[in-house]
DNA sequence: CCAAATGTACGACGATTATCGTAATTGACA
DNA sequence: TGTCAATTACGATAATCGTCGTACATTTGG
């Protein structure tokens, strides 16, 4: 079991950690369609960006058949759990209530959301 | 008013603009003094990233003295809120809940902290 | 007034990123 | 079974990052 130590990602690393994390095992193909969407790159690109992220331990593949089949190889909450904590300390100064306003003030975050929000707090807190 | 479209910021960027926004004005040396505390780099890394921070708009500087102050030339609230923004897009799927749920549930975030976010959002909910 | 000491400027270097062109490979099917 | 369209492999390139050595400039204390 390679214990992954630390997981160091870039922005476009993630993007595509994060579909892979929603849809599941895919292809370069449907990765990069589903990253076309927002972005305007081309295949190869894609690919190499995977071929690397291969190579770092991010993904793995299952290469039996012609066309490769990837899978993120981290952890989904890890993964976001360090994202996120590395962001607490560098910019909110280690507080993490300092980032839940800061993401609650944003005029981003819809009314909607931050109800949710007081909901799930209020569930746990009476639990 | 010159308009910051996106600010854009590297991990080390941030360590020095966070410094920039607790501290206020300082010096390169007062920067760099602050960031040995938890890194170990040369006076001239800093100040040399200090400089092309400059260069690309992140700080501004008084050059009237021998030595020269340096502020941060943007917003925290406002940087901060785009690098969130920009979390939550690129791994949360666009949910700021799902952020504060991950937040909340790693066991970084201290129980006291937890606490008073929900003291936070009672008060804001009540309100 | 001049020599340390303290700062800044400049540029270089290796590593990493994002991007892509082109070559090699392969599997399906006519 | 040979061809062709799709896919992967293999660099190459330009940009950016973090790092620092060294040269140049400027105070200031003796």
């Amino acid at each position: 079991m390679s214990k992954q130590q630390t997981i160091k990602a870039t922005e476009s690393e993630l993007e595509i950690l994060n579909i892979l994390w929603t849809e599941g095992p895919s292809t370069v193909r449907a990765v990069h369609e589903k990253l076309a969407e927002t972005k305007d790159t081309g295949y190869t690109t894609t690919l190499k960006q995977m071929q690397v992220m291969l190579e770092k331990g991010l993904l793995s593949r299952d290469a039996s058949t012609k066309t490769h089949v990837y899978t993120a190889a981290v952890n989904k909450e890890q993964a976001q759990g360090q994202m996120l904590q590395r962001m607490i300390e560098t910019m909110f100064n280690g507080s993490a209530m300092q980032m839940v306003m800061q993401a609650l003030g944003s005029h981003k975050t819809s009314k909607a959301e931050q109800e949710l929000i007081r909901e799930y707090l209020a569930k746990k807190t009476k639990k």
